[in-house]
DNA sequence: TCCCGTTTATAGGTCCTACCATTAAACCTA
DNA sequence: TAGGTTTAATGGTAGGACCTATAAACGGGA
């Protein structure tokens, strides 16, 4: 019964944010709408600067608004930059101790999890990209620029998470990329080929819409990746 | 050839937050830990007070540190809270980034795979753990206390994804539990009977190991689920 | 007329200082 | 010893001054 959250009184400047964080609600500010400086804000709300600027600041962490300086800068409405929520994502990781084959197997098993959602949606325009991007990194094997090379095979992942179209899997996905590049290490030239094959018989079986062969092939990728992380 | 990225001077903050992250991914700073007092990292830092009052908030707002007043107060470094990822979660919902919809898919082909690692992983003590919890909502519900029953229905799922004993999975989960809860509608009571057949059917699934039959009737609660929330 | 450097006004970034508000612990007082 | 009171530590707020970046207005020279 008793179950009384403690009470604790509001900061000033977290009313200002959850004062412009509703008119962001209403739609009274719209991406690409300014705010007023910071200095006629805070004459506005009759708080100081100081409070004012701790609540920006608060919401460009967000990513609910960027800032810009020098004349005809301010505080600008984006139009939703989840970075912001990427890098919160990351930080906890680091913070919960998170190890690399923690990360690594999140990302086995959500990715088989998207792989099937991938199979079902992945429209002609998308699967184009996907081959694009394994000629692209054939390319680069070629020509030697092994840390092109990694960011685009990173990139593959994000870019199969588009296939489902799902924003919320999508920075999931992106996410992981990001904690994994802060830890990458170059993986030598001798297993790319392999990894080419790999991604051409995928590619295959997203193309055939066979989710069972998809899934079996990425896991059997990813596994490998684990191993060869695991031993790095 | 010539990607060549924007520089943009970091500000003073950022570079004070950076640096507090570093000790943080190092270990040096431990969960916990308290931060020196503002004054005296002002004067370390070589920086004003408000610069890194600006920076702590930053850091307070990605769940890093939690701030308290008053003697032996100060910054504390937290167990890495997901809420303020979910907070920003949120604001990207609200902006139009993502909708309710998509949270709820994401967290349904999540969860999915969820269920096929905990099949495999799940111990006595945890299937004891997600059985008392049934318990629990049934007796809740019989008390009609359903804001503490929709509580321990989303701490069933957090539970499910804690049987994998993957953090990473963990922290997705629990992050996209408290999204939804801040988008609860309370449901009405008829169909929490159904619910709590589908859970005993889920955990006798679960019990033999039978991922296939677990992630069907899983499944079927979600879409469920999700259909509800469309329609409330 | 057009180009290019200069000036200038705007607005965020930083600093400083003072003071307020809250809290836990030390210190009384009955 | 119990319970209120003081006190010191620390985050929160205020308000002023100045620095810095930037785009637009201005102006001089070819």
């Amino acid at each position: 019964m008793t179950d009384f959250a403690p009470v604790r009184a509001p900061r000033t400047f977290e009313i200002i944010a959850d004062r412009i964080r509703e008119q962001l609600r209403a739609g009274t500010l719209r991406p690409g709408d300014k705010l007023p400086p910071e200095r006629t804000l805070a004459d506005q709300f009759g708080t100081s600067r100081n409070a004012v600027r701790e609540a920006l600041r608060s919401l460009e962490h967000a990513g609910l608004i960027s800032l810009h300086m020098g004349a005809h800068g301010g505080a600008f409405i984006t139009d939703g930059d989840p970075v912001a929520v990427a890098q919160s994502m990351q930080d906890l990781m680091h913070l919960g101790g998170m190890s690399l084959a923690d990360v690594t197997e999140a990302r086995q098993i959500i990715e088989s999890a998207i792989v099937v959602a991938a199979v079902e949606r992945a429209t002609e325009a998308d699967l184009a990209r996907l081959e694009a991007n394994v000629d692209a990194v054939e390319a680069l094997v070629r020509s030697g620029d092994l840390d092109a090379k990694a960011e685009l095979n990173m990139a593959f992942h994000v870019q199969l998470a588009e296939c489902t179209g799902n924003p919320v899997l999508i920075l999931i996905m992106r996410t992981l990329m990001d904690v994994l590049r802060t830890v990458h290490r170059p993986v030598t030239v001798e297993d790319t080929a392999d990894v080419i094959q790999s991604r051409r018989r995928f590619l295959r079986h997203l193309r055939d819409r066979d989710a069972e062969a998809a899934t079996a092939e990425m896991s059997r990728h990813l596994i490998r990746l684990h191993e060869l992380f695991a031993a790095g």
